[in-house]
DNA sequence: ATGAAAGCGCTAACAA
DNA sequence: TTGTTAGCGCTTTCAT
């Protein structure tokens, strides 16, 4: 186990002074106007022993950790996950390491998380707020830290989001439904104050009330159980037989809704026609395929993670902040036939 | 932005040193034999100013950072994020925190990593191993840092590691499509010499071979860009036209293929019957559902961190290596009627 | 152009 | 029972 060299080895070695060490391995040689050739001199030791810093030690002393902290709904949900995913990569490329988090939108684990964050002194924020989670966030705007949101956005919180366009969304895939010829057209959602799911309503329920037809609404309470969602959704079913269509307000309760379709031999689409909010690999293969609403994952990670990395770079640290809403895509398949 | 307090803001404040703060905070109160009466009055003025102690300067002092490295293959694939997700519970519930990243398989990213990861002084790893790897452990393992690897192991490298029965798993499930009654069974796996793949092709052959039949594999080159799986898959079937069942060897293939052979347009079962390592919602929800040799993810993740807790906290450090081989479950689903 | 030394916040050996 | 102090490895001001 051989002993971590320090930066004191290296000038010691050198028969220099750890002062020039710190200035040169930072970039600072020219600006100290220390020698090319002592410069060249340490860059070849260093690289031959294969000295690196120690972070600890330079975050302790900087103030800064170069790393960014990402709070998530659910790291194993694909829509989290592929975000997280692009994230990563992007920040690893910009010399920031990512601490992941998945919150289960339980505002007290988001609360823990946050606190262990700034414990560790993360430089920035990516956050999917759960409701009740304003005081917190505002707490560390207040404190000069970069956060920025996505998915949703918190009304009262004054900082970046990037959010898509969800009321024209679920309009958009509404009034598709209609068009098709169907007129008992249901959306069922979770039980919650989250501005995307009540733009996802709004959506659904200005198409419908602008075609006179009749909404109905299932909301269900969100527990990370899958039978705990599975539940309401076929009692919904057995009730409303009537329905001929139904929107999803996102792929968890999508999928779930899926299976429960399948198990009572609801045939897609004659009886019923399926949106989901939210593309995956299941609706494309599932049978039939359902039509689905496209967010633009690579572009709302790349829109995320850029201004983050801005606020990082101080320049644009004062900026105004930034609330980017992007389009999503009607993906149409078999389901709505 | 109020200043952030530090432990000698508190001994001040209190008119008592920092030591006397330090080991009340640590719970080496009663060993030092500190008076009741003061470490109740600073845990609550602790509490009350709502002081933190900085874990970085901790770490930077005790070498300890309470954070564990977690390098698996691609967290947006279902598996590795439903593994990372427990993981990550049992972690933070121990008082570890994660970093996590994809390897993409990839050797020099994931050197990378590993650097990145003993830059920051993480205290334990949790690798799903790329080829090449092998001595950027080896060299972990020397400095007395505890890996644990999972989905595959390295067989010249001594450590701990959880697998599943990959070779029987393979052997059951074709043996499994033979009593079918399935004569040119196909095994679709990645080029690679990771064991997990290696022993997952041994289970087929042996069953195959067993059985009088004859071999079929093709061996695709792992790129993480799904036209480039899938147009070797749509070659192959191409090709082969007389193969009657596929067993795919893990479920990104299994997925790519199910995609190709839709759009071929190929009946399953009837035509074509599917197996695929790993289960996934999509194999459950597609049509017709697919047969799956399901593995055992909340006991991976489980043993994974249990092995690594007891590593961390030192009793079990030279404890002998452990080897975990977790059966698998064959679910049964039409694609193999 | 280079170096000495202070200090980031904490722990722990040693002193009292 | 409590306090003093060195030092973890680094950056940066100030001196030279």
């Amino acid at each position: 186990m051989k002993k971590k060299l320090s930066i004191i080895d290296i000038a010691n070695s050198l028969n220099i002074s750890k002062t020039t060490v710190s200035f040169i391995l930072n970039g600072r040689a020219r600006e100290k106007r220390i020698s090319e050739e002592l410069v060249d001199r340490v860059l070849k030791y260093v690289k031959e022993v294969g000295y690196k810093p120690n972070s600890l030690a330079k975050s302790l002393r900087t103030g800064k950790s170069n790393i960014i902290g990402l709070l998530v709904q659910d790291i194993s949900n694909n829509f989290f996950a592929s975000i997280a995913r692009q994230i990563e990569d992007r920040a690893y490329k910009n010399g920031y390491k990512i601490i992941y988090s998945s919150t289960d939108n339980d505002t007290q684990k988001t609360q823990e998380m946050i606190a262990m964050f700034r414990d560790r002194h993360v430089d920035g924020y990516i956050i999917v707020p759960p409701e009740g989670i304003e005081e917190d966030i505002s707490a560390l705007i207040k404190d000069g830290l970069p956060v920025v949101l996505f998915d949703r956005y918190l009304p009262n919180v004054k900082t970046d989001y990037v959010v898509v366009d969800n009321l024209f969304s679920t309009y958009n895939a509404t009034r598709y439904l209609i068009d098709k010829g169907r007129k008992n057209i249901a959306f069922i959602t979770f039980t919650n104050q989250q501005t995307q799911m009540l733009d996802r309503l709004e959506g659904y329920k200005k198409a419908v009330v602008e075609s006179k037809l009749k909404t109905n609404i299932k909301e269900i309470d969100f527990y990370p159980e899958e039978k705990l969602i599975a539940e309401p959704i076929l009692a919904f079913l057995n009730e409303h037989k009537e329905t001929d269509a139904i929107l999803f307000g996102n792929n968890y309760l999508g999928t779930c809704g899926l299976k429960v379709i399948r198990k009572l031999g609801i045939k897609v689409p004659d009886q019923l026609a399926l949106i989901s909010f939210d593309d995956t690999v299941v609706f494309e293969l599932c049978n039939p395929p359902v039509t689905a609403i496209s967010q633009p994952i690579d572009d709302i990670a790349d829109q995320v993670i850029t201004i983050l990395l801005n606020r990082l770079n101080s320049s644009a640290q004062n900026d105004p902040k930034q609330h980017i809403t992007l389009p999503t895509t009607l993906t149409i398949r078999e389901s709505t036939n």
